[in-house]
DNA sequence: AATGAATGAGGGTTCATTCAT
DNA sequence: AATGAATGAACCCTCATTCAT
């Protein structure tokens, strides 16, 4: 019936509410210091109605970062879709997260906050699913291009498309972080201008990744060299 | 008199306790899971005594980070002595990280957590005063070896020594931390052997910051080619 | 609905409830030595349920002194309505809060603790809003009669009803004070019977806010002479 | 022996350093949130010291207001040898009463502070002794004078000079504690200056237990009518 | 006499979660 | 479905006092 259908609409619209409720006390406040009281009310809705929708509080924090997977995954896309040929689909990906990483600070932090958390006990079984399923999307959508790098010849054959992908995600990921929260720290303690240091680290890993044919079609992008 | 002497000797004797009872407590259950009654306990002294000898919870973390900062170094310091050249000052750097993260774990974790929180608020001055300064120890240490690798034209003059070694640094971090919480999931799921990939992605980029002499002389150290 | 209203009627209970188990533990030990724990024991319930229905120790304070303060009205409030005359209210209103003091020793206590504290920090403003309504409400009382004293030419125009007040009330609180935990004191050290004192002192001060007409007026109610 | 007496000598001077340090602390911090600790700190003297020559911290605290006492006497005494003539010294007497609330308003708020509390648990017998010397000495000042004022006529034959004195003593004290912690309140909520009134009420109570002789003489003094 | 290290009981407040209605 | 009252365990830090040296 419309009815059982409506039922579910509503449903899945309440599950959102909440989400956005909660997204809001979490961005202000962090995990620990969020309360479930201050999301309900957020969400204009009981305590007890939340646990309605969500097991728990860190279920319900991983449900705010599927909204930041969805984000991320969908200017990814956006990104991608936009380039013509494979080598700009590779720059414009290594942008796009960089763009992520300015507009969406807050999800970008919860991403890397949950990695050095040992917290995970509460979650559900099934939001830890969901949640892998979001990531897996993003990171064969990064994979996919990469393969294809290999495939044209831009990229070097000796070296396996997700290593790659792991490789320059994770010295993007760890310079953004320290920027996110060190940068001053960097800039004047030591002098080093952490953004121009980000800049340096992908265009090295890229290069050492590329080809002589990718490298030659890189530099025609780029005129910015190496320092 | 000795009377003092001895005084003093028990008094770090007593600190030196303190903090290997909570380094124990601080490794099984983390900074926001321990307690300082099972601190006290395992310390075999009462909650207050704690208090007498560290000035917060906090206070008392750093302390244990401060041990693996000293720990670090000397592996660092050590490996760095055995090394009749600058290159291989260089590799046996990275290497002493990795075996720092195989055999201190823990240590790595710790330093990684603290990363992540601005819950710096209990620290006493004088205790992050301290904790700063054996960090920066641990700094001077790698950016010297690095500026010497730019001196003996192994290593590119166009690229800063202390933005190089935030590159390297920053990009193993990374691959470690994905290493210790996530091994099996690269494995399982993606089929990547993360070792490997991060003996690829140091390879990469030490390349990628030699001169062509510095390249030259490094591939007669290491006969494994990048795949 | 009746379900709702029943609600309320609960909570306001509970509330009751609370106040009351309150009560009791601060008349035994003070606001310093009171704990939560023993206001939660005698109250039967759990001390996370207390802070629901009060915000801090302090509020809940206040909120027994409310208690203290509705009765010290309600007494003044029926002792008046029973005088014919505005003298006999005057002098009723001496006579009550004597009873007051007699019949309800531990808030005559409690006000004059508080007094001397100045730890409302926790106090919630709502709280302190309410507390000093049902302060203001006793005050104006008290002045009222007194001004209706002067306008019926019993009391001297020279000297502010209010003014009155505070010097009556003042010099009768103080007395009580030293009856309450000196008594013996003054007994035995000095062959002083506080109780005597205390009425000298209210005929002292009375004949002496009073005109002619007024002293005259009083005579003929009390026939005991100053001594 | 002269060492002997120097002992002695050294003994007594330690206890008033000690005092003195406490003195310093209690005035800034209060009873409660003073701790042997910083008292200890700036006597310049251990914490087991402290112990030695005071039982508890409520000794300490006694010993503090003994010093009070002390200067309240003296005060009392220098005044009363000023004055020629046993009104006059009923005057100034009153007079250094508030003179001593101004100039040592701490040492005031001390004697009050410790009616109010239910602390005494903690004092020595010995130290309770002294103490209560220390105010019966002031007291036998001040009934001394009113006695010699009933007995040349200037005070009212039929009220005991004791109660007299408990009277006075009793409503100043009362009008003074609320002219230190209150004066604000009854100010603007009320629009009642505290300090008129006080002189308002030593002014009716004098008047009132003073002969027709007594109240001739004093109005010569005082220009002042009462309101 | 003097020290100061050690104690250990305490205490107000928070909050994720549950469950009767 | 929705509520929201109730729970109760948890937790860091304090401090007067003692006592071995």
């Amino acid at each position: 019936m419309g009815t059982h259908e409506r039922k579910e609409r509503e449903k899945e619209q309440r599950r959102e509410e909440i989400v956005n409720a909660a997204t809001k006390v979490f961005f202000e406040k962090g995990l620990q210091n969020a309360t479930m009281d201050e999301i309900a009310e957020a969400a204009e809705l009981s305590k007890g109605t939340i646990y309605l929708y969500y097991k728990s509080k860190e279920d319900l924090y991983l449900a705010v970062m599927n909204v930041g997977s969805t984000i991320l995954f969908d200017m990814f896309d956006n990104a991608v879709a936009k380039a013509p040929s494979t080598l700009e689909r590779l720059l414009i990906l290594a942008d796009s997260y960089k763009e992520f990483f300015a507009q969406h600070r807050n999800y970008f932090r919860m991403f890397h906050f949950l990695q050095n958390q040992q917290l995970h006990k509460q979650v559900s079984p099934e939001m830890r699913e969901i949640s892998q399923l979001h990531q897996q999307r993003v990171w064969d959508l990064a994979v996919g291009i990469l393969r294809r790098g290999v495939e044209e010849g831009l990229l070097r054959r000796d070296v396996d498309p997700a290593e790659m992908a792991v490789v320059l995600w994770s010295a993007t990921n760890s310079l953004l972080m320290q920027i996110d929260y060190q940068y001053e720290h960097w800039k004047h303690s030591l002098g080093i201008d952490m953004e121009r240091v980000l800049r340096h680290s992908t265009n090295l890993l890229l290069e050492a990744i590329m080809t002589e044919a990718g490298r030659a079609q890189y530099r025609r992008h780029v005129a910015v060299p190496v320092a």
